[in-house]
DNA sequence: GCAGGTCATCGAAGCGCTTCGACGCGAAGG
DNA sequence: CCTTCGCGTCGAAGCGCTTCGATGACCTGC
């Protein structure tokens, strides 16, 4: 069984090849008639366009590269929860998605788009100092990164926007009355990587606290259930009148409540807790989390979505920040 | 700057096209001398070879499609870990890898295998009547899945031996001289979408521990905390003996933890607790937890090997099953 | 010294598609 | 009535690569 050509669909509809192909890409004007023929012979065949030869004589792989940091320490779910829009979404504008890890590194992006195996790059997790980040100002292929390098000049970037999620808990918080508050945030590892959303975090939680005139305290947060014990247990030593906990640290969430549990500390008559996390996550804790969420579909959506346009020619903001979003539930009052 | 094609490094070594191709793929032989002139072209004029047109040339994109079931119930960690090692395995191949989601299905199996975009599928998580199953041995496309359907004739199937590894945890409460045992499992959803493993494990443990002569008990387990509890009670109050629990359930291996702390049972003095989960939350929980390790690397890795054999036209076992290995650490005595 | 055989290299024919310019035809305009 | 135009369609020229058969150059052995 060879496979079926567009001269196959075109011999058996008898019409020429470029008509089958003008009648398939919408470029020029087709009959009505003719276009249902070529149709109809497309789908009688079960004619599949090579994609190979579409690329060399197009120039446009319809394909992406998802560069993901597949590596420890980055939350799990929400990554996958982010590939899969970028999939979904990429499908909706009839492109498929290249898997990449981040430690093929720069050499790798080069690979993939000088080989034309790509038409545009999609990196997440990008980093403070990242150095695939000149490589991508010199590519001609167009990109879109997740998260924010030092200097977004000239490049497209898309996060949620962590210091405004800070700012939210503190909010709030304040608007519930509680005058000492806290964050517990991400690893220290995290921090020290420079991946900019966990300091942003911190930041707007800081500023937003002074604001309303609140004692505030912000440190980073190891994910095991004795460290985060630990944590927390320092911290309701230093300042017993602590009533408000922010926790962005999805692993720790979780042990923040068992920790507190341990330590007599009832949630949320005694301590509000409000976690920056996904909702899965939040719902399933118990009491159920006062969440800020982390949009990932969001962020993957608009992420294919500033890319296609690029790829269109179209120009496209330098830097989207995605509104976080808080849902009040049991942990906090 | 244009992009450098094939007939540029010719012209730039002096040689004609055909032998630069015949270099890069090594399959005349080429002199020491004229290798090392086109080898420095290549390298001095930076060429990448156009994907697309040798695609169309050699009828082979070095692509292969990984499917993953993109949606919830499925263990998350589990999942990157082994699109990372698929990632990684298939580089070393010097094949790239396309993302799909299940949810495309069958039609999207055909697309990308019709169009020539990839090589070969590896499909994740195949269920007992998948629908995708008879589709993949029509398919031209070699395939290898990741589970087994029901009837695994003529398909190439790779997983972790889950009877073994169910057989393996009664086994070593056995031999602790534990007398009664019990089987938490994943949620009752994951045994009616038949997905097979859960079954296999659970009844690997049964069979073991009767070979045993103990007492056993398996049961589904959801994974919220309070469910959790309450199936621990259940279970503690229906058998007060009961000295060994075996999770089959990531995420309810912590809070199995916590719900045996509450209930007043230490772990391990009262109760030896043994985990079927990756070996990061294993080591993560306190006490960590003795485990037997789901090997999502040497799966992927061997997925990947499997399918690049196919491709080569070798033969391969239909069936592949992965030697489950059992860690001790603090939850059993 | 010449037939036969290797070895290294070349040229050209595609692979299946897109796209450009050309062309025929009927309608509109003078 | 003849020109002009636009619409719908066709043919052919690539896109950049692989691969097959051909061609010399050089060696071997009788």
């Amino acid at each position: 069984m060879r496979t079926v050509t567009i001269a196959d669909v075109a011999k058996h509809a008898g019409v020429a090849v470029s008509t089958v192909s003008y009648v398939l890409s919408g470029k020029r004007a087709i009959s009505a008639t003719t276009r249902q023929r070529v149709l109809d012979s497309v789908r009688a065949l079960g004619y599949h366009p090579n994609a190979g030869a579409r690329a060399l004589a197009s120039k446009r792989a319809k394909v992406i590269a998802l560069v993901l940091p597949l590596r420890a320490g980055m939350n799990l779910p929400v990554l996958m929860q982010f590939a899969t829009s970028v999939v979904t979404t990429a499908r909706q504008y009839d492109h498929d998605v290249l898997l990449m890890t981040a430690d093929e590194g720069a050499d790798g992006l080069h690979r993939v788009a000088a080989s034309a195996l790509v038409d545009g790059l999609l990196l997440m997790d990008v980093e403070i100092h990242d150095p695939r980040v000149p490589l991508l100002r010199k590519l001609a292929e167009p990109s879109v990164l997740i998260g924010f390098p030092a200097d977004p000049e000239g490049l497209t970037c898309v996060d949620l926007d962590f210091a405004r999620a800070g700012a939210l808990c503190a909010d709030h918080l304040a608007d519930l009355g509680h005058r000492e508050i806290a964050l517990l945030g991400a690893p220290r590892v995290v921090y020290e990587r420079g991946t900019g959303f966990a300091e942003r975090t911190m930041a707007g939680f800081v500023e937003a606290a002074r604001r309303h005139g609140l004692e505030a305290d912000a440190r980073p947060c190891e994910e095991s259930f004795d460290e985060v014990h630990a944590a927390v247990k320092l911290l309701l030593d230093e300042r017993p009148r602590l009533s408000g906990l922010v926790v962005h640290n999805e692993a720790a969430a979780g042990h923040v409540l068992g920790a507190l549990r341990i330590l007599g500390r009832r949630v949320p008559e005694d301590v509000s807790v409000v976690a920056i996390c996904p909702d899965d996550i939040a719902e399933r804790a118990s009491p159920a989390l006062t969440s800020v969420l982390i949009p990932a579909e969001d962020v993957g959506r608009q992420a294919v979505r500033l890319l296609m346009a690029k790829l269109e020619g179209q120009a496209v903001p330098d830097s989207t920040l995605l509104e976080p979003r808080l849902t009040i539930r049991e942990s906090s009052r």
